[in-house]
DNA sequence: GATTTTTTATACCGATCGTTACATATACTC
DNA sequence: GAGTATATGTAACGATCGGTATAAAAAATC
């Protein structure tokens, strides 16, 4: 019979995302992953394939945790503009948070695209599609019920609202303060309701 | 008599430029940098000192030659709605363009933080906040003529125009297309008018 | 033409890269 | 305890990295 893994996937896949988080596919060396994952290569390279295998598999990873409370928090239950608020208050949360790296994986990564083959960079693309479909799908919604003026373009917000939370990531990393993404993130806010 | 240098330090600069503005600076090799730029690297070395001293030369380029352009747009005279709304589509047009990589070199190496000393950090986040600070001074001279709701806060709304930027040259790396990057302007615009 | 100074070219350095080959360890069944 | 299958560890691979040493080329002056 054979021996069992001694480690934790989720948990491996959880430090190998801080670490391509942090410095990006190219950035993070096989020895920055062994250090982080705990494991030695053979043992990655066994669990996940080779190094590209294991992004995508973080990738996959970060949507269904980081991204995926982001979108509880749209969803929240108290209204599109209070859930996007929310959302946005609790990227900002994340961004400056000990326990991450700050930024966002996906738009890091969409950016170093040169370093990335064409499946990683399709998923990413889709990820950011998925979210900017969301949430037009959110303000179209929310415009039968009144919420959203009618008369407004569900397209264009949801595209402002994908771009606001893009560049508040980038801001985040070139020094800005907590405060000022937070107005950042209110007059994204305002504009759902012109 | 020494012998002259054969090769003009600006189109060097432009070449470098383009490499380190699609690939980022680790990303970077010497060997590209001797391919795009048409020298061998002790020529590159002998001109710029290191890898890095070429990057922080190539950053003050890029300041000097497509931020200022932007700023040109941004200060073109007819309003500063006007000049914003050119800003971000001549952003738009030059990400577009088949002359230039896409993104912007600034929002890419801000992300690629890691990689940067310190050095180049303080001038990326400077390059930020100076824009940042350009932007606010602007909106406060259109709010005492009139041109902008005195009751918004200038400083707010610089953020969000900052933001907006970044962001876009983000989504116009995830391939969205120039007509959603374009709804993200005029988004970005209406807020200048709320 | 010789000399000087500088530029450019070529080869090489030590270090690190992602990956693989091979060895060792170990969990589990019989 | 032996055997099997799998996990983990160690060493090494070829390639590439940024940078340096040395050689060759060339512009300009004398």
């Amino acid at each position: 019979m054979a021996r069992h893994k001694t480690f934790d996937e989720r948990e491996a896949l959880d430090a190998a995302m801080h670490e391509f988080w942090l410095r990006g596919y190219e950035g993070t060396s096989l020895q920055d992953l062994e250090t982080a994952m705990g494991l030695t290569r053979t043992s990655i390279y066994n669990a996940f394939g080779n190094k590209r295998e294991l992004f995508n598999r973080v990738l996959e990873h970060y949507q269904q945790t980081v991204m995926a409370a982001l979108l509880a928090e749209l969803d929240s239950g108290a209204g599109l503009k209070t859930g996007v608020e929310r959302m946005l208050n609790r990227m900002i949360d994340l961004h400056f948070s000990e326990e991450t790296p700050g930024g966002c994986l996906v738009v890091l990564s969409v950016l170093e695209r040169e370093q990335h083959d064409a499946t990683s960079t399709r998923a990413l693309e889709q990820t950011m599609a998925a979210m900017q479909k969301g949430l037009q799908q959110r303000i179209a919604k929310a415009q039968q019920t009144g919420e959203i003026d009618a008369g407004q373009d569900a397209r264009a917000l949801a595209l402002s609202i994908v771009n606001t939370m893009a560049g508040m990531m980038v801001l985040g990393k070139a020094g800005f303060s907590k405060t000022a993404l937070r107005q950042v993130a209110r007059n994204a806010v305002r504009l759902l309701q012109c």
